[in-house]
RNA sequence: GUGGGCGUAGCUCAGUAGGUUAGAGCAUCAGAUUGUGGUUCUGAAAGUCGCCGGUUCGAAUCCGGUCGUCCACCCCA
């Protein structure tokens, strides 16, 4: 039997249904917010794709082979065994892993017609050669909000209130992390940690919701972080209270780092205007919320369904991005949502019942070539008043019509059979209460049905 | 990239001390005197037991490999 390629996989009309749905809500509230759709190709020059990915990330990135037969030009090349030159040498593009590179090198790429601050949107597929698991596929689509060009707090401000909006449209119950970069960073540098063991701790700290404390603290003893340290951090990550009383605790004990200072001074900021502006859903300070190692450098952000402990989304501020493409003192701010698992969680939650299925709404009975064109000239006139109609494409008998009818769910059936056409008069069956009525014509019908 | 579970009909699964012709339910298709559904009844079709190789007189069953899948780790811009 047929196999899907490794993590791919098909998406019914069902599913399809479930995620437009998902989409429409959260392109609605893009473009209210003022961000701008663009779309970039599916595959860019590897040379773009991986100016900040790093050697983990150029794994995960899906190759292209270049045409051509370059064995005959690089006869040498198989036998120096030298992955590298051997992929360099063959493969000069791939899938886009992201859609934020893509965006920056748009952005660089065009920035001699795009207005500043640059508010865009993306909904595409990604791709990642990633061993697939639960709710990771090889193949799945971002829908990122992205502000390039102001270094403004009131970008994360209006991003945080699209979360808030977008979720509560889609009845999702949420908690919004939020932290900033440099309070973490401040911390380790008052901590006299040796930059070295800096991706490690913020890795270990990144999978506190996972693995816990307990956990936490295992990972980074194995790493070789001093026990000592472990206890100087500790109150910081343990520390309970309101949003108010961390940032008066954090901000007191550790004073003495102007990175943590200023790092309070703009989650401060975020906090007390949006307390003013209202949010539906919960904003928390989180400091063991660290999001993308070498990425973000000011605030960041991430949405986790209440009572899941698991991320459908997030982001935060990354000023340096633009500048490897060679685009200077560009700042960027943005968020992601994550469409897959929103789509699972929303399933676990049963919040798709009131979705209409795409069936049409109307079925014609076929009794025949004569009959059909006459029930052609009213599918017609139904289409045009925006109600779904369709003939059952073979005139066989009519329990199996019905059939059809009730598989599909379609609530209503049009009869015209020869009877019909002598009378006059148009019969129409609602299958889910099992009454027939008759109309003289199509305008009455269609008054009625709505 | 590392480790583990799983792979039998379209779907959910039975089926091992290795032994004739591999089963069930659901779904599908056909019929129950030809213009009205969901029920019921009868019947049919459907599988190279993921693929390749090995052990054996004989393999769905044991062994090796491979592909797919699920889970955990690594990592997640």
């Amino acid at each position: 039997m047929y196999k899907l390629p490794r993590g791919m996989h098909d998406f019914s009309s069902e599913n399809i249904n479930k995620r437009n749905y998902i989409i429409n809500i959260i392109k609605k509230n893009f473009e209210y917010f003022g961000f701008e759709p663009i779309e970039t190709p599916a595959i860019e020059n590897l040379s773009t794709l991986t100016k900040k990915y790093g050697e983990e990330g150029e794994k995960l990135i899906f190759k292209i082979l270049n045409s051509g037969d370059f064995i005959k030009d690089n006869k040498s090349l198989f036998k120096e065994n030298n992955y590298k030159n051997i992929i360099s040498t063959i493969s000069n593009k791939g899938l886009r892993y992201d859609l934020t590179i893509p965006f920056v090198r748009y952005v660089v790429m065009h920035k001699h017609k795009i207005i500043f601050p640059f508010k865009r949107y993306q909904i595409q597929p990604v791709w990642r050669a990633d061993k697939p698991q639960k709710g990771r596929f090889r193949e799945f689509y971002q829908c990122d909000a992205d502000v390039i060009g102001s270094k403004y707090l009131w970008q994360e401000i209006e991003l945080i209130q699209l979360y808030d909006e977008i979720f509560t449209q889609l009845n999702i119950p949420i908690l919004i992390l939020i932290n900033h970069k440099e309070i973490i960073t401040g911390l380790l540098e008052i901590c006299n940690i040796d930059n070295n063991y800096w991706n490690n701790i913020l890795i270990a700290l990144d999978k506190w919701y996972k693995i816990g404390l307990e956990g936490v603290k295992k990972e980074l003893l194995q790493k070789g972080i001093p026990n000592n340290i472990i206890k100087y951090i500790e109150p910081f990550f343990l520390f309970k209270g309101t949003f108010k009383e961390k940032i008066e605790f954090f901000s007191k004990k550790l004073n003495s780092s102007n990175k943590v200072t200023n790092g309070i001074k703009d989650i401060k900021f975020v906090y007390n205007k949006l307390q003013e502006i209202g949010l539906n859903n919960t904003l928390e300070l989180q400091l063991n919320l660290v999001r993308g190692l070498n990425y973000y450098t000011g605030i960041v952000f991430e949405v986790m369904p209440k009572n899941k402990n698991y991320s459908i989304g997030g982001g935060g501020r990354y000023d340096n991005l633009t500048h490897i493409f060679g685009l200077k003192n560009i700042s960027g701010v943005g968020i992601s949502f994550g469409l897959d698992r929103i789509c699972i969680l929303m399933q676990e939650l049963k919040l798709f019942k009131n979705i209409i299925k795409y069936y049409p709404k109307i079925l014609f009975i076929n009794f025949g070539n004569s009959e059909a064109i006459y029930a052609y000239k009213l599918i017609k006139i139904l289409r045009s008043k925006n109600i779904s109609a369709e003939l059952y494409p073979k005139p066989i008998k009519i329990i199996k019509q019905l059939k059809y009818a009730n598989k599909k769910s379609i609530p209503f059936i049009i009869s015209i059979g020869k009877k019909e056409i002598e009378r006059n008069k148009i019969s129409i069956k609602n299958m889910i209460l099992g009454k027939e009525n008759e109309y003289d014509n199509i305008e009455t019908l269609i008054a009625n049905i709505n």
